[in-house]
RNA sequence: GGAGAGAUGCCCGAGUGGCUAAAGGGGGCAGACUGUAAAUCUGUUGGCUAGCGCCUACGGUGGUUCAAAUCCACCUCUCUCCA
């Protein structure tokens, strides 16, 4: 393998916007001597098998992944199935099923159409830490368990705090930094990526590695996104996420939804805009916030879907929520229930639809307005409609669903 | 192993026999206002029901009682201190 770039230049491109960077030398000296065996350094990221859906918040750390990848690197993608298999005993009511060996292999394929997008999969490893961590034997657990103490494990703020706070912790949780950080070993890591959310766990892996004489890796940790409510980290389970195969609509329209302050740090993690025109968007986010949210929701819609899509993801937008829109969609999914002779009342059909959970919920929804058929507010409840009948129905501003009864 | 504290709805947290589907807050949802932003105000937030009402619910099981989230017994789990 021939570098085409220096590792100078190679330092430069990789460390703009990392939060940490340990150590700086060390990566510089694994760049030089990279450079001159024409040996690519090995860049691990890892990635939780349970949630296969990846959303703009792992695009910053893949994005980095990317310039490796680009400058000649060899990149590993490691799906943590061991850990998603052993199961996680902290939510003591929400025991997370150990996956099994199908569920694992289809999820590893749900990440491979993801990453794709933002990687080139031909030069992607994918990996399994299934392949070293299962065959381990309980002499080799000690060996592992025994390089580590209980006081550093609780230099980790989240058990620390979980320790202050009197909140349980279970010894398993002891063993994910030790598992992951053996990770490393077994791969040989020269680089591991993560948010900064991880460094606890990724300095493990560069303990772990001299333990088992090798030489550490280097860490870089990423900044994280905050999700669509401006509050936490984007993540699914808080349901403030953008997937990144989401439709260009539903990117452009969530991006519009994110408060304000939040533009800035959106386009800043998100699109490759130069520092100068990061500058200029921050000047305008004040004057025109609109407009430049515009541009951020257009932008990202491009990135995953290609120009034309973004234009008319925007134009639907418009159509929908502009001054000159008339308030629907350009595409409306298509219900068709089946009714009883005696019709449907309308109740039912916001349940059947899929716009309202319950019946409880779809009454609330009418008596407090929020329910419109063909664009007119809809107040009565008990309603029936009749085999034949077709309308526009919507539920609060975003749900809408053409029914057909038949 | 010993002593003590605790487990309540999506989350936090009040509630020590009936007026408790359970205060209050957070979050969510809806409405008004708007830029599908923020802030603010209003309403709402277990299920079934047009409604009366019925069912399910306060870690689990059983018991006392006309009546239990509340009292008793056992069990499970968590935390603290001692060893």
């Amino acid at each position: 393998m021939k570098f085409t770039a220096t590792p100078q230049e190679q330092l430069q491109i990789v460390t703009t916007g990392v939060v940490d960077l340990i150590d700086r030398a060390e990566l510089l000296a694994k760049l030089e001597k990279s450079f001159a065996s024409g040996k690519p350094l090995v860049v691990k990221l890892g990635a939780d098998p349970s949630a296969p859906d990846i959303h703009l918040g792992h695009t910053v750390v893949l994005q980095k992944m990317r310039q490796f990848q680009a400058l000649g690197h060899e990149v590993v993608f490691l799906i943590g199935d061991f850990t998603g298999r052993v199961g996680d005993p902290t939510g003591r009511k929400k025991t997370r099923p150990a996956l099994t060996e199908e569920e694992v292999f289809a999820n590893a394929e749900t990440y491979k159409s993801q990453i794709g997008k933002i990687l080139d999969l031909q030069k992607t490893r994918i990996e399994f830490n299934s392949r070293w961590l299962a065959p381990l034997n309980f002499v080799d657990i000690l060996k592992l368990t025994s390089q580590y103490t209980v006081a550093r494990m609780l230099e980790r703020d989240d058990f620390a705090n979980r320790y202050k706070n009197q909140i349980p912790i279970s010894i398993v949780e002891f063993l994910y930094p030790l598992m992951q950080g053996y990770d490393s070993v077994a791969l040989k890591a020269d680089v591991e990526l993560g948010g900064v959310d991880q460094t606890f766990n990724l300095l493990v892996g560069r303990d772990l590695q001299r333990s088992y004489g090798q030489p550490p890796q280097v860490i870089m940790t990423l900044p994280i996104l905050e999700g669509l409510d401006g509050k936490d980290k984007m993540s699914k389970s808080l349901g403030n996420y953008v997937g990144i195969n989401e439709t260009p609509e539903q990117i452009f329209g969530k991006l519009m939804s994110i408060p304000d302050e939040i533009m800035g740090k959106y386009f800043e993690l998100l699109t490759d805009l130069s520092i100068p025109e990061l500058q200029e968007v921050k000047r305008r986010a004040c004057s025109e916030p609109k407009a430049v949210k515009v541009q951020l929701a257009h932008r990202i819609a491009a990135q995953y879907h290609g120009e034309a899509a973004a234009v008319q993801a925007e134009a639907g937008f418009e159509k929908m929520f502009g001054k000159s829109g008339d308030g629907l969609p350009e595409q409306i999914e298509e219900s068709k229930l089946s009714a009883p002779p005696e019709g449907l009342p309308l109740i039912r059909i916001l349940v059947m639809a899929g716009l309202a959970p319950s019946g409880g919920e779809a009454r609330r929804l009418i008596q407090q307005g929020g329910v419109r058929i063909d664009q007119q507010k809809q107040p009565d409840q008990n309603r029936m409609f009749q085999r034949g009948e077709s309308f526009v129905l919507q539920a609060g501003k975003r749900g809408f669903r053409k029914v057909v009864l038949e």
